[in-house]
DNA sequence: TCTGGGGTCCTAGGACCC
DNA sequence: TCTGGGGTCCTAGGACCC
């Protein structure tokens, strides 16, 4: 039996969210900001209508927006998250198989309803979902996730907010004028690279040779071929999976210069991330800071560097986090730069009760690790080249190892920011 | 003056061990 | 000191997603 998936998405979700709660927003322009106002994350039909780009900065828009009178609003993430998790709950009154695939998408295994008029039962979720949370959605349906999310895109489109293409005869006609870098898995740079080779369409793609696809977009791209083929190769993942790393940073206001404000930031930084682990039960065995002046600095000088430092433990101590990120901060810390954005993010996570200290780590080993991270983090932040260090009294003579630099840089082992064992 | 934040996966290539 | 293959682990970098 084929497998059949829906992709249930909200539209323009953070728009809809305020006009819940304020019903007059309705079939007004409305944008929503990121933080910092800086630009714009999400807006109305009538805001779209009107020329304002995704992702666009605030103070380019501006003027259109008041001429217009768009109504803007800044974030509200606590809202959205909460809007969102009604919405997922309610999914499970149709499906016990729903993935939640972002803050406003759900897969939905759809299966055991092949009998049906798969379509009606959609309309049927649509029309319940926006009865009991009162947020317009669209829902797409085939037999792959990939084709899924196309049929969602046309199924904004269409009246009654539903699309099966599963059933559609006019398949081939629809890849054919959907442009490769629409679907699913191509983003820009691999949309430009296909183009370049004469693939422009989905059904481009959909027909090129699997040898092909495989050498110029590796696994990832032949799995997408495949999936718009209609083999079904990303199943649907009930539970997500463990965490990895978890982030929290921010693009400063204004520029900061001074350590101690730096720190102030950092420290907020590594509080939150020590609560995400916290309430998440995961202890973190890296924390990694980083700081970079502004991406549009224009004359300005730049730099960006980071630091990765291992706890002694695995620990999700908030107190121990703040603390070895701040030293981290000063060991980048450069006087003399107009900072812009800083973060903490804490790497290989794991479940806490399963923590267990690494019997089987030498110390050399962990020593030869750090070194080797330091000389990466100055190495990530210059470019490339080549240095050599080593240190004393690791066997006979020194231990060299070779790392990529960037070009004109030189240091010798004495410069490196490690202990010397 | 003002330009978001938080994630994952795949591959190539080096280090290291036997 | 050189030769060499196979396997594993690790990382950066590049790609993607919302």
């Amino acid at each position: 039996m084929p497998r059949i998936f829906g992709l249930a998405d909200c539209n323009n979700f953070y728009v809809s969210c305020e006009r819940v709660f304020d019903p007059t927003l309705k079939r007004r322009p409305v944008v929503v900001l990121s933080n910092n106002d800086g630009c714009i994350i999400a807006r109305s039909e009538e805001a779209k209508a009107l020329g304002i780009p995704m992702g666009a900065a605030f103070f380019e828009v501006r003027s259109l927006i008041r001429r217009h009178r768009v109504e803007v609003f800044s974030s509200n993430y606590a809202l959205y998250g909460d809007m969102s998790q009604r919405v997922m709950e309610s999914f499970a009154a149709f499906t016990p198989e729903v993935e939640v695939y972002s803050i406003d998408e759900a897969f939905l295994g759809l299966d055991g309803f092949s009998g049906r008029d798969i379509a009606a039962y959609c309309r049927e979720i649509r029309a319940k979902i926006g009865q009991w949370v009162g947020l317009p959605i669209s829902i797409g349906t085939a037999e792959t996730k990939t084709l899924a999310k196309l049929a969602a895109r046309l199924a904004k489109k269409s009246p009654g907010g539903v699309f099966d293409l599963s059933s559609s005869p006019l398949r081939r006609r629809l890849l054919a004028a959907t442009e490769v870098g629409d679907v699913w898995g191509v983003g820009s740079r691999l949309a430009r690279m296909l183009k370049a080779n004469g693939v422009h369409s989905a059904l481009d793609l959909h027909d090129a040779p699997d040898a092909w696809i495989r050498k110029r977009m590796a696994v990832t791209g032949l799995r997408t071929a495949m999936e718009l083929r209609g083999v079904s190769c990303i199943d649907l993942e009930r539970q997500p999976p463990p965490r990895q790393t978890t982030v929290v940073s921010r693009t400063f206001a204004r520029p900061v210069e001074r350590l101690d404000e730096l720190g102030d930031a950092v420290s907020t930084f590594a509080a939150r991330a020590a609560e995400k682990l916290r309430r998440e039960r995961l202890v973190a065995g890296n924390v990694a800071v980083f700081i970079t002046t502004g991406r549009f600095a224009g004359e300005e000088r730049r730099y960006a560097n980071g630091a990765t430092i291992a706890f002694p433990g695995p620990t999700s101590h908030g107190g121990e986090i703040i603390r070895v990120a701040l030293g981290g901060l000063e060991r980048i810390y450069r006087p003399g730069y107009r900072y812009k954005k800083a973060g903490v993010m804490l790497l290989d996570l794991a479940a806490e009760d399963r923590q267990q200290p690494d019997l089987f780590a030498p110390p050399a080993r962990e020593r030869d690790r750090r070194v080797i991270k330091a000389l990466d983090d100055i190495n990530r932040n210059l470019g490339r080249g080549t240095i050599r260090y080593g240190w004393p009294g690791a066997g006979p003579g020194w231990r060299m190892q070779q790392r990529r630099l960037s070009p004109g840089y030189t240091t010798r082992w004495t410069d490196l920011p490690v202990a010397r064992g």
